[in-house]
DNA sequence: AGCCGTTGTGTACGATCGTACGCATGACCG
DNA sequence: CGGTCATGCGTACGATCGTACACAACGGCT
């Protein structure tokens, strides 16, 4: 019956995949299931434990590709800027049209960082997520700067995400402002 | 004879909240059941539902009780400052002293905010908590700034708790400094 | 063409979950 | 001092979970 196809199928591993993030965004890493996972994908049950040996590995994949997902157009947006106001404005764009909008990302980015902060075979994965968005940033900025102004995002997205109130790119834009400005040195 | 008094007692209701936190804290809002917390907090199953309508309210009351403990720990460290050096100073103790430290408290935040993510009911406890926070700042930083601040120690706090290598005093009071020094005006 | 081994699937089991509900227990009042 | 009723507990049930394992389905080799 032209049915299963059933060697051969790289694409079912992939779907699987696809399938986690979405189901963890719906219900959470705490309401994911093998059996969840799978209807979603439209694969069966047997099928999680054939492809992978568990649980773990399922997220810990998820979560690498959901990872590189955020950092290759973190990349892109920032290697679009040539100037040095053109870098700071891509930074602001990032913040307000890429990491605020999609509550998706939002909820995967949580569910990520909580379990990175469990346990530290996650903490790679977040790790090298900084990591790729420091690189994008030291094309613009110095290495120091980078830092701060990594963390900085961190947090205005996650407070733009959480507040009620909306947040203003002038505000935003001063904050950026700021943070690649060098303070006057003192002792 | 002073001893089970079942009727009013209000003690069980606490002890309670504070078993489902240490059990959050170890196995996550995945991990956490009402027996799991139960037995944590040495009562009968039975006494979960009895006390609480079901787990969102456990969750509920449990992260709020967090939120507040770490927020007037916030409070009173800003208050110990006097001048505005001082403020600065007391921001950079708090990310490195308070903030990072503790794995349990790392967790316990990222647990919440991951909820937060989701559903709007927790939000309003993280919206609580950072209110607190600019208002503890603001006795020392105009309101715009207190914003831009509050978002810098949360990400300061994040990556640093989530950095493997460690975090030097110097880059946070640069970074302090920075964002709390307004950008010259420019158009 | 027909066997064979790899590849993938269906199912059944034991554990654990939240919740409902009948009953013990002790406080309070007459 | 004894009856009554709100308070709190033990237990049992149905649902859902991850996983093991027997077996079906096919490509390749002779």
């Amino acid at each position: 019956m032209a049915v299963t196809q059933r060697r051969f199928d790289p694409e079912r591993r992939d779907r699987i995949i696809s399938a986690a993030l979405d189901v963890i965004a719906e219900a959470g890493v705490a309401g994911a299931s093998h059996r969840k996972i799978a209807a979603r994908a439209d694969v069966p049950l047997g099928s999680m434990t054939y492809h992978f040996t568990g649980m773990d590995e399922v997220l810990r994949e998820a979560f690498t590709r959901f990872a590189a997902t955020i950092a290759v157009r973190f990349e892109a947006r920032m290697a679009q800027a040539t100037t040095f106001d053109e870098a700071r404005a891509a930074v602001v764009d990032l913040i307000h049209e890429d990491l605020t909008g999609s509550a998706r990302e939002l909820v995967l980015t949580q569910e990520l960082y909580t379990l990175a902060a469990r346990e530290p075979v996650y903490r790679k994965i977040t790790h090298a997520w900084m990591k790729q968005s420091r690189d994008a940033l030291v094309r613009h900025f110095d290495p120091a700067t980078c830092r701060m102004l990594d963390a900085l995002i961190e947090g205005l997205s996650l407070h733009a995400a959480l507040d009620t109130e909306e947040h203003h790119r002038a505000a935003t834009a001063e904050a950026v402002a700021r943070i690649t400005t060098p303070a006057a040195t003192h002792h």
